[in-house]
DNA sequence: TAGGCCATCTGGTCCT
DNA sequence: AGGACCAGATGGCCTA
């Protein structure tokens, strides 16, 4: 875990002392934000653990370190297209479970599945964001 | 040194 | 009133 911000107390910031009339006052808008950026560490704490428990299960290949949020959001729900639409396909085909796993197997695998590979440049973005066909701004997803 | 990523603080808003 | 959630600001750490 990081350490946090030497500059920053819990007590309070100096840029927006609270305005009070009486100390008591002061001390209960200071003990109130601390209260309150205590429980905001924790909810972020949470969320980072949220975060852990999804890389574990999104696919990482070539990623010698671990992804970043945004990124294990972007794996994440290429991975669950991806999933989809093997189950989508399966259902058409009415294939065997077996035989279904067998035939579609690959196609998970990275080799089939350029856009869970690493990156390197601006080019290799370009063509994973054009490939994998997930929009963010439109809030659309096609498998 | 610039840029990316992150933790933390903070004030605003909404809800109970 | 107080908690949860959110977004903006800020500064630290790391890497190319």
């Amino acid at each position: 875990m990081k350490s946090r911000r030497p500059s920053c107390t819990d007590s309070g910031s100096e840029s927006s002392e609270p305005d009070s009339k009486s100390p008591e006052k002061y001390e209960t808008v200071t003990r109130r934000r601390s209260a309150a950026n205590a429980r905001e560490r924790k909810r972020m704490q949470g969320l980072n653990t949220a975060f852990d428990s999804l890389r574990k299960v999104v696919p990482q290949w070539g990623q010698d370190k671990q992804l970043s949020k945004y990124e294990t959001l972007q794996m994440a729900l290429s991975y669950i297209v991806a999933l989809n639409r093997i189950l989508t396909d399966a259902r058409r085909h009415n294939a065997p479970h077996r035989q279904w796993l067998d035939l579609q197997f690959d196609c998970v695998q990275p080799e089939n599945y350029p856009c869970l590979l690493r990156y390197d440049s601006p080019t290799d973005q370009d063509y994973i964001h054009s490939s994998f066909s997930y929009q963010f701004d439109g809030h659309q997803v096609h498998a």
